[in-house]
DNA sequence: CTTGACCTTCCAGTTACTGGAACCCTTATG
DNA sequence: CATAAGGGTTCCAGTAACTGGAAGGTCAAG
């Protein structure tokens, strides 16, 4: 398989496959004309690494669970302390986003949003809200 | 005011103001030595940055606001617009987050988590669920 | 033989800082 | 007076994870 074809099966853009060898999370073999060679293990491992990084697993850790996903003897306990260090990381990242907009939102509702230069959403970036 | 002082009143690093001071953001004047001087103003400017980047705002969104800030015949409805659709922004986030939550939750929850290999996650993450 | 769709490498840019090196200024102390 | 501490300065490089673009090789079709 060419990089175009695994690219379309895996979801991946291209120029990203081309990165993650350049970082060495896979390692395709190349043809006589130095074409990249995906074997259905690439393919296997960008379709993970696609999941995983879509459930917001950074290039490191997909580094380790690509590690462990090839390793037929891995505990699978540490399989899940990674995955509920991240789950964690998650959860974190959405209590600040929740506060965020409620402050955000706080603001918005107070402002007339019209013609007239006064503004409670500048006041409220100036100095804190009581 | 040197920037030792105006770090700790506005709550920023040092690095981070010559930063603001670099794209613009703000310029202080300079004392003979080559001291950065701050006026009020540019700590009002910087406390502004601030809680605007608290409030997850970007770069180029502080400086049009900054703008709007210092511009008495602003329309808040300008202003509006802008808070808007960052709040937008923020709450696809969330839900893009709680989206994730989900799934590696599921996952996580299926994972014995013990020395035996067989894991779910990594099953789970080589193809997507049903 | 040329056109178009592939593929290749390499370089630069993105966001918002952060760390570190090398060096200057000011003040206090032995 | 030397020096040490605690400011300040600039500049360079690195972070995360790609993405865009240029310049050029390859391949199948008409």
């Amino acid at each position: 398989m060419n990089i175009g074809q695994v690219a379309e099966q895996a979801g991946l853009p291209a120029k990203t496959i081309r990165y993650y060898e350049d970082i060495n999370l896979i390692s395709p073999l190349r043809d006589g004309n130095g074409y990249r060679v995906f074997r259905d293990s690439d393919l296997h491992k960008l379709v993970f690494l696609s999941r995983a990084r879509s459930l917001g697993f950074s290039i490191e850790e997909c580094r380790t669970l690509l590690a462990l996903y090839g390793d037929k003897d891995r505990a699978s306990g540490d399989v899940k302390a990674v995955a509920q260090q991240h789950l964690h990381q998650i959860e974190a990242k959405i209590l600040e986003l929740q506060a965020m907009r409620g402050t955000l939102s706080e603001l918005i509702n107070g402002c007339a949003g019209d013609h007239r230069p006064d503004c409670p959403i500048l006041k409220g970036l100036a100095a804190p809200l009581a």
